[in-house]
DNA sequence: CGCATTGCGTAACGGTATAACGTGTGCGAT
DNA sequence: ATCGCACACGTTATACCGTTACGCAATGCG
């Protein structure tokens, strides 16, 4: 089995559970709001729902969304280079963007290693309007 | 008066109270910890805090760190320029050094501007051990 | 004066996240 | 086979983070 792939089947129920929430989902959802939407499905309590999404996350399937305290499902093409991305997420309308860039992760990467700062994790959100919520 | 100039003069008093808080702690404080330590200073309740702190923020005295739900006194060489700052968070001994990069900034403007995105709001936090801890 | 603005104090509450238990299941090593 | 271990799970309780709603006091200004 392959360490890295993460398919539907390989997860456990409540990750199965969980992760169908966030994939059903447009934008991002609270670990709270996702409880609520899995009552039915037995989900009783947050730990839960943190637990499944502990274990997504480190698969790179989900991202958390630092800013908003919210979780969603990686949309990114080929679900691939998990290490540095940034979102756009509008204010209006709450839809997240998920991109990456090369001279972005470059410049950051360099950056650290200028301060000899071991860089682990980054975390770039970017708030504004988006196109769509401009025009209107 | 000016009007983007906040010496500690023009602060109120809560204002003042939780500047000088964040100014003396050598890292991030939580609104909780920074509401502890001015009980004796007649804090009572979590809202005398944030509304210090929102204020704070405003002036761009303080910075909010979205990735650990707490705040910083700002030490920004010159304080200005606040547009685009970058984090880096020890995750061992929690020191957080704020540095700006005019290449960042202009690359995330820069794809911003190609989705067509108005950008209002940069968070970028980067988390790992710093220099000094790696040595230890 | 009348009125708007701003800061302040208090209480209550809602949203986010974790600690500390204990249970069950699969599976490899002895 | 059975012991021990790792792992997912369930439950309760609790800690931590942030806001809503209310009322009052001081200030500035037409």
């Amino acid at each position: 089995m392959n360490d890295h792939v993460h398919a539907t089947a390989e997860l456990t129920k409540n990750q199965s559970l969980v992760m169908g929430a966030l994939a059903r989902s447009d934008g991002p959802l609270s670990a709270y709001t996702i409880l609520d939407q899995l009552r039915d499905n037995g989900f009783r309590a947050p730990l839960q729902v943190y637990r499944a999404l502990d274990k997504l996350v480190e698969f790179g399937l989900v991202h958390r969304l630092e800013s908003l305290n919210a979780f969603v499902a990686c949309r990114h093409p080929g679900c691939d280079g998990h290490e540095t991305i940034a979102f756009m997420i509008c204010e209006r309308c709450r839809v997240v963007n998920e991109l990456t860039d090369g001279a972005l992760a470059n410049r950051l990467a360099h950056l650290a290693v200028d301060a000899g700062f071991a860089l682990k994790k980054t975390t770039i959100e970017l708030r504004g309007i988006c196109r769509v919520c401009q025009a209107a």
